[in-house]
DNA sequence: CGGCGTTTTGAGAGAGCTCAACATCGGTGG
DNA sequence: CCACCGATGTTGAGCTCTCTCAAAACGCCG
């Protein structure tokens, strides 16, 4: 039946067992949700907020590896480790859904169904980071954004609904705003696309000689 | 035991009984693995050579979604779906193993620890594949590359081997040869990092005025 | 020795970033 | 109802950095 569903929070699809499980916890700015070399004991989800996985080498060098928004799901691999392999730290006031890994392990042993749905899951965040990954290799702005479109219209589309603010989707797509902006007005005035109130539209390409 | 392992390679830690149902199978370049829409019979694992994951939208556009190398493994995905999403083309002649889903799908069915295996290396994808993305956020060469050495080297290490040639690191690192080149010569001349034949050395950071 | 791919350095141009000013929109409170 | 305020949206101008194109040195292997 081809789910395509994002699926994107864990909450959505994990079984009431481990969601009666599941507790949400505030974090402050600043504050450490798990250190590097902490015992593992639950992964999470951000809710609210922000977080970020960060490293840090022994020369000071704080590496950012991942920044996580509502929605983003934190540390899946803790499940199968024994501590934490960096640190999680809120970099504004935060609200995390924490699942305990036992409640979570238990369920992914009993019922098959679950574990394949979790693996289902991880596969397509991994497609799906490799397809962003990919994106980012292309440097024109306009190509990028272009190339956004056409893969959150989907082949069935035309039409892509922007969620949040054009901000938040210069972020998503690594450009300053200021970059998007412009290539937007320029892609408009091109008439490859047509911008409207909460969505942006693929215009069908046209023959330069037609009409 | 936080197994650290990269597991890049999916025969590394398939069982017998998978391995087993697997085959090699060449492709010439140009031609084409599998098909959006194929039904998914197996997923694959490039052994040598490159394929391209693409997508084409209605207007044509072609929109590369991985570019995968030699132990690359391809279309995880497919196992929890009925059709293929993109295309699988060879780019260059190519040789890619062949797991079939029913061997792989009894396999993580029967035995638990094969499926928890498998949801650990997929977990451990996401987390690589994000801090790779989080890493091209990252405008600067002489940053990115930094960042790139300190994650390689680890904590415990300052040495970062290299595999392969440099032009393919600059490939992965997302920047192009020359730029790495400068880059890697500039900070030897700062005196941030040490190149030696095969490797590079991240030099303790000093503070300005020692000796 | 000859050829090919990697490594290296040079010079120039373009594209996105940065800084800056301003418009617009929504919400808030007087 | 209007003034105010903050955040988003928009446009302008200059600058920096990487990419691009080019050329040459180097290393490896037949």
């Amino acid at each position: 039946m081809d789910r395509e569903h994002r699926d994107r929070s864990l909450r959505e699809w994990f079984p009431a067992e481990i969601l009666r499980a599941s507790a949400t916890r505030d974090v402050r700015a600043g504050q450490v949700l798990f250190r590097q070399g902490d015992k593992t004991y639950a992964i999470f989800e951000v809710e609210t907020g922000r977080l970020q996985l960060v490293r840090h080498d022994r020369s000071g060098r704080r590496i950012v590896l991942f920044d996580a928004g509502a929605g983003d799901s934190l540390a899946e691999a803790a499940l199968f480790s024994k501590h934490y392999h960096c640190d999680a730290v809120a970099i504004m006031d935060a609200a995390v859904r924490v699942y305990p890994k036992p409640a979570i392990l238990s369920a992914l042993r009993s019922n098959p169904l679950v574990a394949e749905r979790f693996m289902a899951v991880l596969a397509n965040q991994v497609q799906s980071l490799r397809a962003k990954l990919e994106q980012r290799n292309i440097r024109s702005a306009r190509e990028r954004v272009l190339q956004h479109l056409a893969l959150a219209a989907g082949p069935d589309s035309r039409t892509v609904p922007i969620k949040g603010t054009l901000k938040h989707l210069a972020e998503e797509l690594g450009l300053t705003h200021e970059a998007l902006y412009r290539t937007l007005a320029a892609l408009e005035a091109a008439g490859l696309i047509r911008r409207n109130r909460g969505s942006i539209a693929l215009v069908r390409a046209r023959r330069p000689a037609s009409v």
